[in-house]
DNA sequence: CACTTGGGATGACAAGTGTTCGCTGACTTC
DNA sequence: GAAGTCAGCGAACACTTGTCATCCCAAGTG
């Protein structure tokens, strides 16, 4: 069905994966095979929001995306594996989230609004990816955590990038802005965690989800306040 | 068959402690009990550091402690009553923290300087029950995540208490002290974790360390300027 | 068309799990 | 010192787990 494409997409590329390696057949067998792919990863996913990932049992994976227990192996090594194919689609949702967060325009209050609804919208469509980082981020799984803490250092770096762009860092020292960096970095995480397990506990969701959204805007505020007064201090 | 007993014991006592209550009987034997208890719960804490709680086993942890599977049963219900019980302990120590953290005296330079110390010698004196805390803040098990949440938050009152007897808060809205109390102890978790996972992942230790402490202070500082400029915004 | 390929199903394996049971022997109480 | 209490033990239970050799059959190939 998708075969052309498939193959077209395929033939020449330089397939460094050991599983999964498609390069040489084509049609609708990978497609299937792709469909399986995301069947299980799906199924962990869904398994995920109420139990982590070390233990996660591949039976129960399997089960959950209706397969039998040995077809696992025909798309992952290990568990293991599967966790780094999830944090790198969570993680890519989760790029996308940042970028439209740094591309916000107008004044310092606007963005703001807009940054934090973005968090907000994001936790909301992506709530599965959301709470599997935050679950793993120090779970017990090492591959997947240094993952997770690779990928919000290079978040932190863009970041950085965008804000040393603005003329409010004029004179910083870029230490400073990395420093500044980060500590937004941390607080659009600790913001979406807030606004994850507000939706989880029940009573008065959208209540406490604005209230968590107020609270991150004036700690926002707040740090641009200590920025424009950085340098005269 | 122990109903007589259960019934005796249970009848008039007002008795929310199910098990571990151990008031009426006294000496050598519930001073052994509590050194048994102890040991489970090391052995727990021992588990833990590479893997998470929902992961554990119980007969793993018995084997750990040295003691029989049935054994367990004796102290706690489940794994995630233990787990709590670590919950427990774990945030004493924390608690312990934030109040010899709030505790400081002198400027606000030496404060900070102080407070990020305290911090880093804290994740370094009980690194296993920080390390337990980040890892299931988040965590597969509920109640375990909602005693960590709830004593969070009872932090973040005190905190808010301090920072409002302070003259640098005069004039401020109680819900403003609240989200600056709030922005303070999420930043202080975020330091912990980020202490921890430098003392774990090897290479260079002591200086990624320093690193870490650097960017803490500077953070910091940074919010101490928001602090002083709020009001005129 | 026959023929190869390779996902997926099946069934078995050992090893591990949570939980319950009756028992023992050291402690406590009368 | 006899009677009562109960923490811990070892065995047994009914599972579930990861892994593998094996077979099946639809998709791809010449």
């Amino acid at each position: 069905m998708f075969a052309d494409f498939f193959t077209l997409r395929w033939r020449n590329s330089a397939n460094s994966c050991l599983l999964n390696d498609v390069s040489h057949i084509s049609g609708v067998r990978q497609a299937q095979k792709q469909q399986s792919r995301r069947a299980l990863m799906d199924a962990g996913l869904r398994l995920l929001e109420h139990q982590n990932l070390s233990s996660l049992g591949m039976r129960e994976v399997t089960r959950e995306a209706g397969m039998s227990p040995a077809g696992f192996y025909r798309h992952f090594r290990d568990l293991a594996e599967l966790g780094v194919a999830l944090v790198e689609e969570s993680l890519a949702s989760l790029h996308a989230m940042i970028r439209s967060a740094l591309a916000e325009q107008g004044d310092a209050e606007a963005r703001i609004d807009r940054t934090v609804e973005v968090i907000a919208g994001h936790v909301r469509d992506h709530r599965a990816h959301v709470r599997f980082l935050a679950r793993e981020r120090h779970g017990g799984v090492q591959p997947v955590r240094e993952a997770i803490a690779a990928e919000l250092r290079r978040f932190a770096e863009e970041v950085a990038g965008a804000l040393g762009a603005q003329p409010v860092s004029e004179g910083w020292s870029p230490e400073d802005v990395r420093m500044l960096a980060e500590l937004y970095v941390d607080h659009m995480v600790s913001t979406a965690a807030a606004f994850l397990d507000a939706g989880s506990e029940g009573s008065d969701e959208s209540e406490s989800e604005r209230r968590i959204a107020r609270t991150a805007r004036t700690q926002l505020r707040l740090i641009g306040v200590g920025r424009v007064h950085w340098l005269d201090s």
